[in-house]
DNA sequence: CCTTGCCTTGACGCTGACGACAAGGTTTAG
DNA sequence: CTAAACCTTGTCGTCAGCGTCAAGGCAAGG
């Protein structure tokens, strides 16, 4: 499979690949005329990149997933590296959670506050009794 | 008051009340040798940008509040195009918390299955019986 | 032979909110 | 006189994950 193939058959680019490549995540072959030449299990190495970016990760949080499917197990997030940048990413969304139902918060007070102070100096017709 | 003093009082820096003005969104005087001079309602707007961008706002969501403040109200929130910014920003919000929590949702699935997977193809030593 | 459609490497662009520096003017204190 | 501590404009760097040319090689069909 070339690289046109393998973007298409992953859903991204080939820019996307090569530069996957590029930061070692994606090992492919070479043909005799120097074009890249990927077999099945590089097209779910890339799936398992493009899955967990989906997810928020980032490039170095994907290796570890990489390397685990590279050895031989039938899913990425089996082995103790993987475990690991779950368990981290798994803390770093709850925290960004609870930041974000702060804020939130604030911004519906904030919507709150505004729409009462028109009410308040702006009176609608019709506002209480029509 | 000149912009060392504002970064301080309004707890940035130099570059980024530049930056503010070279965007349109702060107007200092000049004195007679070209420096900037600033006032206590510019203080306000600086903090209100503050504000809004540790919330997560662009440059560019900031204005309307800003223009609401140098129209003299005081809040930059009650202006119509604020409450618009507002409304907008909060189902923004609304929308990545809905997304945030189906990401934590999976994360924890995974991570769950990587343990039990764990536990299944290497048991622990006094694993369900000490 | 020539076009079409793959492929190659290389290198700049983009987004956002600044940080960091360069090279220089101004003002005040010693 | 000079050093310190302000200020000015201008420009490049940062982070991440690519997009988008540029310039060219390789293979196959008409």
């Amino acid at each position: 499979m070339l690289i046109g193939e393998l973007a298409e058959r992953a859903g991204t680019s080939t820019r996307t690949l090569r530069y996957y490549e590029a930061h070692g995540l994606v090992h492919p072959q070479r043909s005799a005329n120097g074009y890249r030449v990927y077999d099945e299990a590089e097209l779910r190495v890339v799936r398992e990149i493009r899955a967990l970016l989906d997810v928020g990760f980032g490039l170095e949080d994907v290796r570890p997933f990489v390397a685990c499917l590279r050895a031989g197990n039938s899913s990425g997030d089996v082995c103790p590296d993987s475990v690991l940048v779950l368990r981290r990413k798994l803390a770093e969304v709850d925290d960004y959670l609870d930041r974000l139902a702060a804020v939130r918060q604030q911004l519906h007070t904030q919507l709150t506050h505004a729409i009462a102070h028109r009410e308040e100096t702006c009176p609608r017709k019709r506002a209480s009794a029509p």
